[in-house]
DNA sequence: GATGAATGAGGGTTCATTCAT
DNA sequence: AATGAATGAACCCTCATTCAT
């Protein structure tokens, strides 16, 4: 996503990419972020979102056949869009300590994220009423997420680097150390984004009790 | 409401203790606790409310002057409900591991019973609408957790038992440790409460792994 | 209905009748009978109805609970108000010729008169869409006229007035004399009421044609 | 449908026919007999003509001003096509017994068929908004009709195989008689097209009556 | 204190019609 | 000539709230 290099020229309405989706759709979309963001399903209402989007009520249904599919489509776009892209650039050479913290600073972030506390907020809201979506978004997210960083501690350990007798349970736990009240009370919209100096003291704490468990001595006397 | 005087005649429907309320208005909350808990928020209707209460919609309205009143009542009462007695019988004298085994385990259950789950989404659900809620919510439930945990932990730092530099983050921790994936699963409704042994494993290992970080020698040992 | 006599005390806004319901409810039907003979089903609002009958539009479901039921209820009562009495005052030992000149003239004048005409046109309309109504039509109108008349002509084929076999298609078929053009073109709303002249000479013809097939010497002669 | 060959001036979408219309015409009008006919007036849509007529909504607007039109045109085509040949075969020599049989087994079973009830249905239901296709509809199916009987009842009468002063009232009697409550259950779609033998009885009674009434004394032996 | 009939704004959705392509 | 995206009014229905009883 990101353009390295020397680029120039820029890509002009910088639409090519694929998620654009026709336009419309994606102004619609756009508006209906807004809304669902702040309303909530059941509080959003197709009249607000169409204005908000700039196109009519009837067009809305052009593009969705109703409120329900709107919803699902507003969540996987914006699922699909702040996922992946967490663990592109890990340097698999790091010692566990900064690969782990790397990791953890990434996927720290994206929950506290706008984004990911709205997604989060809608998903937890809605599903009783949308159990596809909330599945969908667990598979898409923190799965993903888990797998990679369960992935990642197979190979320390394979490498000797780390004692990890039960990968995917390790990596729960890793994920688990995030969620400090400091998540929590985002959660609740209790605080603001935290400073880069707060993240960074969960996130080390995580990774040297982590360590303190999983790594060899030789790791755990890093921090 | 008092009675006034020595009358004779028994207090009528006995409701001695201060929390009751007016024994219609428990009962009219007992009714929103179904409906919210069912429907959310926005998707509650105050016909549907009262009709599950018993009561008439005119009656509704004699307790609570609005719909968002009722809502903030039933999330109160459903908090100070399950809340407090989580360390009621913890024996001080425990062993670390055994008192952080008994803590974990009592937070963890209530965490994903049914009635904590309920109030978790509600609140997240509609944080933004109710911030008073969600700041109620916290400071009467993780807010007094981590305190009680953060108690705990000094005393034993204090008798030597563990090594704990700032007991406050430390609780943070031992409480983010629960909220392995299992829990995430529930929260998002995908799964129905874990058997014993899964919860016990998830405890097990959060004590081991916290026990590893924050013990004397003679503690981790204890796994 | 009318009440003559020297009543002094008027009975208030004398709705004693048992078919008044509710006042409010009728009041409903009364602007639903305006707007659905107007604009067929399809083609009524419920808005229109509720400002026609002068209530809100929620009221309109306080007594309905949507718009077929209430069309349903529209046409019940109305059919219900306009039939039975047409063999009320038949006396019985009239000659066929008057007989049948008094019960082809009720029943006539009743499947042209406004309402008779808009039931009709209601039903054949939506029999499609509302099949039970149509049943419920065809129960508490032709069918009972049918039955009416078949009995009559039994009865007087029992005392050798007609010569009747098969008592029923005899009676459908007095029935269907009526059904001249004049019906038809009513149905379809190009003429107004008839005058009474028309209306007689069309009865005429359909008795001393249906007295020619089933009447004894004695009778036909008398056209 | 085209053909190659050494055609050279292809005859653009080859309509011979004069009723044809521009073919996409009457494509759009197969699409809208079946939606009206379905659907009713106001329950067609015109999007859903417009899909199963296989052609985009601007193109309905293309050969129709509005949906009123529209009904119109589909009402005027089904009138058109559904008529006149009633009477092509008629035998002018066949005895009045034998004739009428003919005839009325023609117009009953027309009346009876799917698109004649549904012609009537429409026209009777939208005769309120769409006057002059009540009158059209008149003028072009049961005028025609009976004026077509009426000419025969006089040309037999001119014969002195019948007796017939009025031949024009005659023929609304003879027509009249088709209407048995046969007739009316099934414009409430109360029953499915009857048998062979049931529409034969109602036939041969009805022209036994009207022969017992205008036929000479030779005539009314024959049943 | 309790009721429930009444309200009217607003909900999601459909539709006839237009118009740039 | 044909398209189909766009519109906005109108649809049926639900709801929180009020108030006379």
């Amino acid at each position: 996503m990101a353009m390295q290099g020397h680029v120039i020229a820029a890509q002009p309405p910088a639409e090519s990419a694929e998620d654009i989706g026709s336009d419309k759709e994606s102004q619609i979309l756009d508006g209906a972020a807004l809304i669902f963001a702040r309303d909530g399903y059941e509080g959003a209402s197709m009249s607000r979102i169409a204005s908000e989007a700039g196109v009519s009520k009837g067009t809305l249904y052009n593009y969705f056949s109703n409120k329900a599919e709107l919803f699902a489509a507003y969540v996987h776009r914006e699922c699909s869009r702040s996922i992946a892209m967490i663990f592109d650039d890990l340097n698999p050479d790091a010692p566990p300590a900064e690969a782990l913290m790397h990791i953890g600073s990434t996927m720290f972030r994206m929950l506290l994220s706008e984004t990911g506390l709205t997604m989060y907020r809608m998903v937890v809201a809605e599903a009783e009423k949308f159990p596809e979506l909330a599945e969908s978004f667990y598979g898409s997210g923190p799965a993903k997420a888990l797998a990679h960083v369960s992935a990642y501690l197979q190979r320390a350990a394979g490498e000797g680097q780390l004692q990890v007798a039960d990968p995917d349970f390790a990596a729960e736990q890793f994920f688990a150390l995030m969620q400090t009240h400091l998540c929590m009370k985002r959660r609740l919209r209790l605080i603001a984004m935290p400073s880069q100096e707060e993240l960074e003291h969960v996130i080390r704490q995580a990774v040297k009790l982590f360590l303190a468990g999983y790594g060899t001595k030789k790791e755990s006397v890093l921090f």
